[in-house]
DNA sequence: CGTAGTATTGACACTAGTCAAGGCGGGTGG
DNA sequence: CCACCCGCCTTGACTAGTGTCAATACTACG
């Protein structure tokens, strides 16, 4: 396997330099990857939290359904994410989580990751910085949810998602591909489908987003972030060097 | 000291129970405690992040501040909390942190807690789950935020601290001392402190809750947790057993 | 070419926000 | 002990943003 070729492997590297050791140890967990169509369920609230999973292709969302009928949708993993971090202490999932669109995952369990981390202190303090970082998009997504209107909540996640895709997936031009429907940008956004086509619609008279299918295009990304009251220190990370001191 | 007295150690004990030698060494943390009135704000957003503190009495909130000049605030720290795990891997701090009324913290810095975690795996895969837990609390906070109306939200906070308080302060009555006003609550709960006193009087009206002051009384919790969606699931919590294996 | 899912648009309702005035309570100083 | 003041809470009137329902249009896929 070319290790250089591994969504994880490249993930990871862009935390903190890995060793070739690091490397191949990290590329065991993108082993037996196993196609999944849009749609599937990786797993379900309460179900038994005993792997993890990697996200080879394709958008995955985890989420929370409640009493009333309505499904809150908590995070947004691209290809390269490690899925089920959330529940690292935890025996029991606290969250289902769904595919987007078609694509690939590798499930591996919990105790293969103790096991490289055991190995190696570089892939533990970066499997922190990873967690962190996702309680900090949770923290952000709370804060766009609570204290920001319709407008500003889509601008805002689609510069999140623009952002994201650039430090991980090279791309230089201002288009991205949203494969989400606008039901699960409102599962996202707290808004109803009704107001997110809406939303879309006032955004792209302003001409601050061009929709074409499923490629949208910013083309003013300084407006935009003006609107949205972006801020992408959230994203470019300030990770603490290796927590304690040596290597593997 | 009499290490049973330590808020900390009472908080780990409540995860997994520790060995004679684990509650000495947490105990250091609470080593230099110092008095904090009132609206101390006990770090900045940006400030740097090279310490964390627990909480040893009062309660404080960590909050962010927006462009639009609203505040959400993020979480609420009860006595016995430690604050600033949300930074563990970052160098910069990204929350600021408040006291809601006057207490007493101890600071202590960053490697102290990577010496303690080297010394003993108990102690580690316990600071895993509560970081988790604090995630944990986030995700039922978003959700609370983005899918419930005010009524629910109210609710649903009065139950969240009513049961953490039980868990940890050992409270038989079904009343609770809370110290905030509703200018925090409101900023708690994405709402206007006026829909924070309305929503209240509903409650109240509606026999849900009793107010005197300070103290706050559910006479009816069933009712109340129902009216709420409220699921303490996330707060009871199925704790992984030490992650790899040997203690110290 | 038909069908099912998805997106758009309009009319209307409702929750919560804003602004502003008034009340209550606790602390301070006389 | 009383008077005053300052925060904080309450209440009312009005407004704005978003939800709901329903009808219609579009797109992809078989």
């Amino acid at each position: 396997m070319d290790l250089d070729e591994s969504c994880i492997v490249r993930h990871f590297n862009f935390y903190s330099p890995l060793s070739e050791e690091d490397k191949a140890l990290l590329a065991t967990l993108e082993d037996s990857a196993s196609r999944v169509r849009a749609g599937t369920v990786l797993w379900e609230e309460r179900d038994e939290a005993d792997e993890f999973c990697t996200l080879k292709a394709g958008w995955a969302f985890s989420y929370r359904e409640l009493e009333n009928g309505t499904r809150q949708i908590l995070e947004i993993y691209l290809p390269g994410d490690i899925i089920g971090l959330r529940e690292f202490a935890f025996t029991q999932r606290l969250a289902g989580v769904q595919m987007v669109e078609d694509g690939e995952v590798c499930f591996f369990p919990h105790c293969n990751l103790v096991n490289i981390f055991r190995q190696s202190f570089t892939l533990t303090s970066i499997l922190f910085a990873v967690a962190s970082r996702q309680q900090i998009l949770i923290t952000e997504r709370l804060v766009n949810l609570a204290r920001r209107n319709a407008r500003q909540k889509l601008a805002h996640f689609l510069l999140e998602i623009y952002q994201r895709l650039k430090q991980t997936h090279a791309h230089g031009s201002d288009s991205i591909r949203l494969p989400m429907s606008q039901e699960i940008l409102a599962d996202l956004l707290g808004l109803s489908p009704v107001h997110i086509s809406r939303t879309f619609t006032a955004l792209s008279e302003d001409g601050l987003v061009i929709r074409n299918r499923h490629k949208v295009t910013l083309p003013d990304l300084e407006a935009l972030t003006q609107e949205a009251g972006f801020d992408d220190r959230y994203l470019i990370e300030n990770i603490r060097p290796v927590l304690g001191g040596q290597g593997a």
